[in-house]
DNA sequence: AATTATGTTGCGGT
DNA sequence: AACCGCAACATAAT
């Protein structure tokens, strides 16, 4: 599931839905997505969940009272988590039952079971995300090797203009780079690129300042509109409630090659970039 | 039925 | 160092 507004959508439902509960169980159905070890579960029993921040598209829960234990996690391609209230009830107003799954599943990895009943899910098909131990130093290692994000409101536009100037690689790639700009991944970069009319071909260095600044708006803009709608499901995401997300609806070139350009009619085209598939408008993005 | 693509990213090679 | 291609894995689509 994993760009930046899905990512936050996950985080704020499971702020509501999991801060303040007390882990009494640990259940891993498959070692490579926890990388624990040995026993390594009994460190999060008994601990409550104090906060859960998030850097790009990685997550970081802190525990009440503990300052060197943190768990990261990554939802990489197809990770999921799912959140079963214990004290859910029916016509409780907003429920947020997990429909048509089984839980767990064929796909879930991990298990942690609260001590009011209710229980979070992570599943994930592929087995590139993680939901793993972290000490502080961990931590902020993870923490430094994110770039900039562009939802953020004191991001330096300036800065960013300057620094993609330097950039020999296709603009789509360097987008794509975490370390140099956080939270876009395919989708949102083909959105934005095609929001600032600039083709994902280009090479970064060419680009003109009015150029960079309106990357750097359209992909704070594309990721802080998806955000209020839930994010975009577009094979995998679901929310912590299993339901997709909405921004799918808005996409305006991401699996829309062969139909007309909202904006200037032309054929909307698929090329592969960066190793990925990518999609613009040859029509209107320069 | 084999090949291809998939919303990520870390690695190894140039 | 910067950049590029591919592998990690499971599944659906062609």
């Amino acid at each position: 599931m994993p760009e930046l507004p899905e990512v936050e959508t996950v985080r704020l439902q499971l702020l509501d839905k999991v801060v303040g509960k007390t882990i009494s169980g640990v259940e891993v159905f498959h070692d490579k997505s926890v990388d624990y070890e040995e026993a390594v579960e009994d460190r999060l029993l008994t601990k409550t969940i104090e906060h859960i921040d998030r850097v790009g598209k990685l997550m970081i829960f802190s525990f009440v009272g503990e300052q060197d234990l943190y768990v990261l996690a990554h939802l990489k391609m197809t990770g999921q988590f799912f959140f079963v209230g214990g004290d859910e009830v029916v016509g409780g107003g907003h429920s947020m039952t997990v429909t048509d799954m089984e839980l767990p599943g064929r796909h879930t990895r991990l298990a942690w079971y609260f001590t009011d009943s209710s229980t979070l899910y992570f599943n994930d098909m592929r087995l590139f995300g993680y939901v793993k131990l972290a000490d502080a130093a961990a931590v902020a290692a993870a923490r430094a090797k994110f770039g900039p994000e562009p939802i953020a409101a004191d991001f330096d536009v300036k800065a960013f203009s300057v620094a993609l100037r330097k950039k020999k690689a296709l603009v789509k790639a360097v987008l794509l780079d975490q370390s140099f700009i956080a939270g876009l991944g395919n989708i949102y970069v083909d959105e934005a690129l095609w929001r600032a009319k600039v083709r994902p071909t280009r090479r970064a260095s060419t680009l003109t300042r009015a150029q960079a600044a309106a990357i750097a708006a359209a992909s704070g803009d594309v990721m802080r509109e998806s955000i209020t709608v839930g994010g975009t499901t577009f094979r995998h995401f679901k929310d912590t409630g299993g339901q997709n997300g909405n921004f799918t609806d808005y996409l305006k070139v991401f699996g829309k090659q062969g139909i007309k350009c909202p904006r200037c009619g032309e054929i909307i085209v698929k090329i592969k970039t960066a190793g990925r598939g990518t999609h613009y408008c040859p029509g209107c993005q320069k």
